[in-house]
RNA sequence: GGUCCGGUAGCUCAGUUGGAUAGAGCAUCAGCCUUCUAAGCUGAGGGUCAUUGGUUCGAAUCCAAUCCGGAUCACCA
């Protein structure tokens, strides 16, 4: 039980014993005490005033004394200030906690609830290769997936490769017509970047297409849908719908290029999947669903057979889900997916992590989910993340200003080589430690950075800050974990010193020497990893989790420079420190790890 | 135009169901390495919480209006 329920109930307990009626924990607020005031946590009067008719004095005083007198294991004093009730925690409450948890690795984390989720996220387009928005999809999508797995979810990680579709013929149109046979393999280029360069390509010589026609003198709508271009590719798309072989092999071996990439581009960012979904495969699925809507007349078609569903009642638009070609459009594969995930896993819940440019499209989807009667479809998670923005304003790949996921991670790991080499503490390392520690920090510095904000918020790209490893930054909290290992090492404190520490002895002798200030903040944020995963939990959210642990790092680094763990002024007080290093160790790296980063032993 | 999201220090961001004098980091300035890793620590300056009104003991937080920014409303994905 955490100390903010302990304390609600035994404040739930006093109340009612003090003025004879039911109380609730909503009927009065609980905070963490300011700095400025004696006191670790404050009860505030003021809500109770009204159905107390006292004035929070006397009901601070009252409440205070009784707490004190009834639960002496948990207060050791109150003050009231205005209508605040301070309380002060024991010293033992704190030792207490510390000597319970301070060897467990699964601090924080939850027993399994049964339930299944299954997180979507990264799904990549094969036409182009991944960017900085794609890094946050990733690192978040990992990181929730961690989250809940450490508040007792079972998760399954599930990507859908965005492989077909008329954006995907728009690549291959542009290889056939102007690659004259180039591979990767010949032009040297990582195979997703080949293939971009063809989409871009493809833009770049529609756009001439369209001029040209304008200049004929055709307006621009025609021009857009007249281009010779544009009506290859939508055969294209035909064909590759009918299965035309040779359409086929392209559309194979072009893929075969973008995976070959985007496998090094993951392995390095450590993402992974236990399902990967191929749009290839869904889509008539999607398709069959579409033509059992039109039967139950969820759907309606038009003259020109193509299909939609009327959604004004709802406050919505109308919504194309096949095209009068009878190809299926963006939506339609979404529909048969989520029925896939479903009949294949039984998930309790479908989590998309999916950038808020898309929040009505997946509001559209459930709706239609809902209004088909497909199972599950009120469990659908839209996890909506905001753009990532340059300081020079939005990125665009037209303007060339866009972010590649790989030179980031190029240009993190050396930045990260930089900087340990100029420190120059780890010299006796060899070039496979090296490159290992590089990778660490580098990474560690690019996920933090991306995390540390909330999901929901835009968020501005600063590439001076990004490779800035001071501060609130993962390198940061590397180096006070390492640190931590340091100290712990000179003072072997190692497996061996754990199986005697642990024994029963040390458990019957209870610390029970008084805490300093740093000491108790110390145990009071390692206290809080719990509730802060909990949170991280409830609200999809991994800054939580990183702004709690560089919380937790700084409380840390406070307390090193002013206290000697290994020169402690008595033996108790660096068995205590010890084993707040210890946990604050186990934290940190546990934190870290529910972000996807981590943490060296040296650095 | 409709819908949705946002606006907090020079910059990037925190800020729990309304609570005490609104917090960090970066940047700026002033200090701290003969003792456990200075990728660190201590301190200073820096705020009309977009604006106006309302709700109340009490508002950055809730409500309304306005201003500004963004997303979306495609037979693109």
């Amino acid at each position: 039980m955490s100390i903010v329920s302990s304390l609600q109930a035994s404040t739930i307990e006093s109340l009612s014993a003090l003025f004879n009626q039911a109380f609730t924990e909503k009927d009065f607020q609980v905070n963490q005490t300011k700095p400025e005031f004696e006191g670790d946590y404050t009860i505030v009067m003021f809500s109770l005033v009204k159905s107390l008719k006292l004035s929070p004095e006397a009901i601070g005083t009252q409440l205070g004394e009784h707490l004190v007198k009834n639960f002496p294991q948990l207060f050791s004093r109150f003050n009231i200030i205005k209508g605040f009730l301070n309380l002060t925690v024991t010293d033992n409450y704190w030792t207490a906690l510390l000597q319970e948890n301070y060897n467990d690795i699964c601090y924080g984390k939850k027993p399994m609830n049964g339930k299944k989720v299954m997180v979507e996220y990264s799904s990549p387009n094969t036409n182009k290769p991944l960017h900085l928005g794609h890094l946050r999809n990733n690192f978040l999508g990992w990181s929730v997936a961690e989250i809940l797995k450490a508040s007792g979810y079972e998760v399954v990680k599930s990507c859908i490769v965005n492989d077909r579709g008329i954006h995907i013929c728009k690549s291959m149109i542009a290889w056939e017509r102007f690659a004259n046979g180039a591979t990767p393999q010949s032009t040297n280029t990582k195979g997703d970047h080949f293939v971009g360069a063809y989409y871009v390509r493809f833009n770049d010589e529609y756009k001439k297409e369209i001029e040209a026609l304008i200049a004929a003198g055709s307006d621009k709508e025609t021009a857009e849908k007249e281009a010779p271009l544009m009506k290859a590719t939508q055969q294209m798309l035909l064909d590759w719908e009918a299965g035309k072989p040779d359409v086929i092999t392209l559309w194979k071996k072009m893929n075969g290029w973008v995976y070959e990439g985007f496998d090094v581009t993951y392995k390095r960012i450590g993402s992974d999947f236990d399902i990967i979904y191929y749009e290839s495969n869904t889509y008539l699925l999607g398709k069959d669903i579409v033509q059992q809507g039109l039967n139950k007349k969820v759907f309606y078609q038009k003259d020109d057979s193509s299909i939609w569903i009327d959604l004004t009642a709802d406050g919505l638009d109308e919504k194309i889900v096949q095209r009068r070609d009878g190809t299926a459009v963006y939506i339609t594969q979404d529909i048969g997916l989520h029925l896939q995930k479903y009949e294949q896993y039984k998930i309790d819940q479908s989590i998309y992590v999916i950038g808020n440019e898309q929040n009505y499209h997946m509001k559209v989807l459930q709706l239609i989910c809902k209004k088909l009667g497909l199972p599950n479809a009120d469990n659908i998670f839209h996890l909506s993340y905001g753009m990532v923005e340059l300081t020079t304003g939005k990125m665009k790949s037209r303007e060339g200003t866009v972010v590649d996921a790989d030179d980031m991670v190029d240009e993190m790991i050396a930045t990260s080589k930089q900087h340990t080499e100029e420190l120059g503490k780890v010299k006796d390392f060899n070039a496979e430690e090296l490159a290992a520690l590089y990778d660490t920090i580098g990474l560690g510095a690019m996920k933090f950075y991306l995390l540390r904000v909330d999901p929901k918020k835009t968020m501005v790209f600063n590439p001076e800050e990004s490779i800035d490893f001071h501060g609130f930054t993962g390198p940061f909290v590397q180096y006070t974990y390492a640190r931590i290992k340091s100290i712990l090492r000179k003072a072997g404190v190692d497996s061996s010193w754990f199986i005697v520490h642990s024994s029963t002895a040390m458990i019957h002798a209870p610390l029970t020497i008084n805490l300093l200030k740093l000491e108790k903040d110390l145990l009071v944020t390692l206290e809080q990893y719990p509730a802060a995963i909990e949170q991280a939990c409830n609200e999809h959210n991994p800054s939580v989790v990183a702004n709690y642990v560089f919380n937790l790092a700084r409380t840390f680094n406070s307390f090193y420079t002013e206290h000697s763990i290994a020169n402690a002024e008595s033996e108790e007080k660096k068995k205590l420190r010890l084993y707040l290093s210890v946990f604050v160790a186990h934290v940190i790296k546990s934190g870290m790890q529910l972000l996807g980063i981590s943490v060296p032993e040296r650095m």
